[in-house]
DNA sequence: CGCGCGGCCTAGC
DNA sequence: AGCTAGGCCGCGC
């Protein structure tokens, strides 16, 4: 069993453009229903040279991470726009549209 | 070693 | 959608 960290990284690196996925879902894809928060913290601490796409990566309300994360949340939303992901008027994003299903992931990998 | 704090979640109202 | 309450785990102090 890998870290939990590099489990993170390798489902996050997964996630198509135009889709994204919540920490509770890729938590639960590891089977730790209640380390979303370590997800977070995953994303946070995740090494830049990984190119992870964390701006797909949003809790469940659809909401783009704090400022400090990518900058300023309007980037973050640039980049989610040009992947073809739509965002509703209260500048959430459409999560019903865009949300991941992993089933694909689970065919191609082991975990 | 303990305690507080996270890019959070669920459950319940 | 909003709030509170509880929980989980890793990190920094």
């Amino acid at each position: 069993m890998k870290d939990f960290f590099q489990r993170v990284y390798l489902i996050v690196s997964k996630i198509p453009e135009g889709k994204v996925a919540t920490y509770g879902q890729i938590a639960k894809l590891l089977g730790e229903p209640r380390s979303a928060r370590i997800v977070g913290w995953a994303m946070k601490a995740a090494p830049s040279g990984l190119h992870l796409p964390c701006h797909r990566v949003v809790n469940r309300l659809g909401e783009l991470a704090p400022e400090y994360a990518f900058g300023s949340k309007q980037l973050q939303k640039d980049i989610l726009k040009a992947e073809g992901v739509t965002f509703k008027k209260n500048g959430t994003i459409n999560l019903e549209k865009h949300l991941w299903k992993a089933d694909e992931f689970y065919k191609s990998n082991d975990i």
